[in-house]
DNA sequence: ACCTGAACACCGTTCAAGT
DNA sequence: ACCTGAACACCGTTCAAGT
């Protein structure tokens, strides 16, 4: 016949033919251990036990490998577009986007920085789910579909700050903190920096959640104050 | 005598000693041109007209010099602590980093993620200047310190997040703009994308300075509310 | 003491050579 | 048609050799 032996036999034992994603989960574990840097084609290979040149059949370029780690992370990800509460599932997301980027903290710099290299209707739709689920979300809230883009990027915005706000101020070992920081503050010349050296206590007891919280809250009370204008506008 | 010829015409002509700011701005230079990325040792030695080793006397390392260039970028950034219209403050030094964001995209990867990997109380100076100035423009406002922190990290996130924003839509050339948008977009399924697809002349139209503004008068105003908490319970 | 550049241990990616 | 790996054109950084 034309069609000859598909090659279902032909795999040498202990390789099973690779899937996308049992390459981008390999390369997250990469990620995650020592960061973005230090995912390299020939590394990754070596980890999957491959020739690192197969990996262009899974992903493009090491850039798209860097894209696909940030739609992995991304899709632990999830709202209700239907809940009514929608307060109360911008609030949500909030939180579980914290704790991802505190589970995964050196993939922060590629949800941050990847997205401005590629122009947004060319992301991978991994990325773009949040936002048409937020969009979908607040259309159903009552705002119009313009203005629901305006408080996406309010809320998105204030999200991704707080996220790299705290990351910068997060020491991994809790121990050591107080005691890394009190000797970094010390450093500063006291006459120029007075106000940021006093104010190593509460540097110390940062409390992530809820800072979070409370922006979140001052955000929302802003927002339904708007919507409230608008849907009082309409009426009229 | 022991004191030897200070070496002060052995220089090669054309060839005066270097600076650490010289080095900087053409680090700068090259990465406003080509990226980050593209900002090698032996890339800078060569646009210097030097070896790539004699760099290491300006920088310790490649990661110091990135480093390095965000401090000069942000010193082009100036408030007036003693101003007692804080808000106004607040407001103008957001649109001066916008701007100087939008002149400077490049670099804003590195403003943004170099910090991650530097404790806060080791950062280069010129980068905890600006933290410093809004605590200190805070506390004349009548915040107590540890809520100036507070209010710097809603503040400082929200903006962040925004300029983030901004660059994540930003396309640099605008006659391409709508046109790339709309077949980005149109590569979307419909059926999984539809707000996002219907979005698209709203899209076109970002204007992030209204945008910025409107943010920032959301952020005030729960601010100012929380002042205003504060001082009555501290007056009863 | 300072400067120079060879050398080392890596990179991403192309492409010719095998099967 | 697929897979493999040699080869190319780069990296950052160390350190020995020069002056």
């Amino acid at each position: 016949m034309a069609t000859p032996d598909t090659g279902a036999g032909t795999q040498t034992p202990g390789k099973p033919r690779l899937t996308r994603e049992a390459v981008l989960a390999k390369a997250l574990e990469i990620v995650d251990a020592d960061g973005a840097d230090s995912l390299t084609m020939r590394r990754l290979g070596q980890e999957l036990g491959r020739d690192p040149m197969g990996l262009y059949r899974y992903a493009e370029n090491r850039a798209a490998l860097l894209d696909g780690v940030a739609e992995l992370v991304l899709d632990d990800l999830s709202l209700t577009p239907s809940d009514p509460d929608w307060k109360g599932q911008l609030r949500t997301l909030a939180h579980d986007l914290r704790l991802l980027a505190l589970r995964h903290p050196n993939v922060v710099p590629l949800l941050v920085t990847r997205p401005l290299s590629t122009p947004l209707g060319l992301r991978p739709l991994g990325t773009l789910r949040p936002l048409e689920q937020i969009l979908s979300l607040l259309v159903k809230a009552g705002f119009r579909a313009p203005d629901a883009l305006h408080v996406y990027r309010a809320y998105y915005g204030f999200l991704y700050g707080h996220i790299l706000n705290e990351l910068q101020e997060y020491i991994v070992d809790p121990d050591e903190n107080e005691a890394l920081l009190r000797l970094g503050l010390h450093r500063l010349p006291p006459k120029e920096f007075p106000r940021l050296r006093s104010l190593a206590p509460a540097l110390v007891e940062y409390d992530g959640a809820e800072e979070l919280d409370q922006g979140i809250s001052i955000l929302l009370a802003g927002l339904e104050s708007q919507l409230k204008r608008q849907q009082d506008s309409a009426s009229m």
